[in-house]
DNA sequence: GCGACAG
DNA sequence: ATCTTGTCGC
């Protein structure tokens, strides 16, 4: 069966509210792994093309280790919360161009930082099996305090409990 | 009620 | 996302 995206907004909406639960925040996560894979897209200046990439590198030495790229239409249009269903099915079809399976997939979009807490990683890694992390360029949900300049240095990412109300439930942190 | 809103 | 312009820092 090909991927059939989202008829509208609502159906979206449907399809993250349904898939949400089935996130693994509990499991092992990616434990040491041997491979990471990076994932972005980019967009012909009409809008109307993009190219997804995936480029797996050892993680160990940093070494390309496979790569591979889908050119395609967004699946989707840009709404703010639905950003997965635009990229995904690009991203997706790259990845199954790779020779290998990574042991861990990093997505340009957030993951769980997401208004229902099913940004584009909570749909990456669902789909795939693999664990993935999201990089958000910008913030979508959440405030925070701004980390030490040390490379490395970390804050929490604190999203106020409108932002998951009738959701996810209390006790976001 | 109005604005903000990953890419 | 992409384009454009201008500004700042190395």
């Amino acid at each position: 069966m090909p991927y059939q995206p989202p008829a509208d907004v609502a159906e979206a909406l449907r399809v993250q509210d349904e898939l949400r639960s089935r996130v693994d925040l509990v499991g092992p996560g990616p434990t040491a792994p041997a491979t990471v894979a990076g994932l972005d897209v980019a967009y012909a200046e009409s809008g109307d093309r993009l190219a997804a990439a995936v480029t797996v590198l050892d993680a160990a030495t940093l070494a390309v280790v496979d790569e591979a790229v889908s050119v395609g239409r967004p699946a989707f249009d840009y709404v703010p919360g639905l950003f997965a269903f635009r990229e995904l099915p690009a991203l997706l079809a790259a990845l199954e161009r790779l020779t290998i399976r990574p042991d861990l997939l990093v997505c340009d979009g957030h993951g769980l930082a997401h208004p229902r807490r099913f940004g584009l990683a909570c749909h990456l890694g669902l789909v795939t099996g693999l664990p993935a992390i999201g990089v958000g360029k910008t913030p979508l949900v959440g405030v925070w305090d701004e980390p030490a300049p040390e490379r490395g240095a970390s804050t929490p990412l604190r999203t106020a409990a409108r932002w998951w109300a009738g959701c996810c439930g209390p006790g976001t942190g």
